[in-house]
DNA sequence: TACTCATATGTGTTATCGCTCATATGTGGT
DNA sequence: ACCACATATGAGCGATAACACATATGAGTA
């Protein structure tokens, strides 16, 4: 057992957070956010989404806290709570790549190395 | 920049990863294998999952090289490739609990465990 | 008050996903 | 060759997700 039966006991809640993750267009907000508190125009600009969606996205990431909004004026600016998510993201990032397997990629698009 | 705009790039590989960790029963799939291979019929007792369900879910596991199979016999041994894996899962998973917010929960739907 | 800008929300459409059923493939034993 | 068992695969269905459109809310300003 071990860490073999992991921690299955919170299988739920982790699928959950990673569905969240799984949407590329959310996770390009996250990164736009990185550190620093953005209005949702900055966000839209920088991902070249549409607003609609882009308060879509938003919604779902505010729903499970993953940013949170501040009113500022006519303005609503949103923030990472944790910026230590940034860190995780990192990690798999790096992952991937080390990963070696290499094209996780259904896109094909093949890298180098590492 | 640094950090903030992160790792942007690779987002597309990044969230495709996260889709396949999204669903909870191929969570459940990964933490049954643990750091041991397993024959299929181990996972299928294990997760409780139906023989298709749980063979429909290792292709998809299978395909982008998270799991890797190993025949013996007449039966199908599946590994992690790299357990380092499991210990990102961990980081998210505890992540999650000090995340504090608690309830991540889109659901509503709160659980101790099983 | 009315008008503008920033953001959110409800609805409907389309695509994708997870699952199951039935069946196929592959392996070992007789 | 046949049979039993382990696993994989393809088709189809129902649920859900992402998106755009139109519209609503809410803040600031005149």
């Amino acid at each position: 057992m071990s860490i073999n039966t992991y921690n299955c006991g919170s299988v739920k809640r982790l699928s959950e957070l990673f569905k969240l993750l799984s949407e590329p267009n959310r996770l390009k907000i996250l990164c736009s956010l990185g550190l620093e508190c953005r209005p949702v125009s900055d966000i839209i600009e920088d991902t070249g989404l549409s607003q609609t969606n882009v308060s879509f996205h938003l919604r779902a990431l505010r729903e499970s806290e993953l940013v949170h909004p501040e009113r500022k004026g006519a303005f609503i600016y949103y923030c990472l709570p944790d910026p230590e998510l940034l860190r995780l993201l990192k990690d798999f990032s790096d992952w991937m790549e080390n990963h070696g397997s290499s094209n996780e990629t259904i896109t094909g698009k093949k890298k180098a190395a590492q």
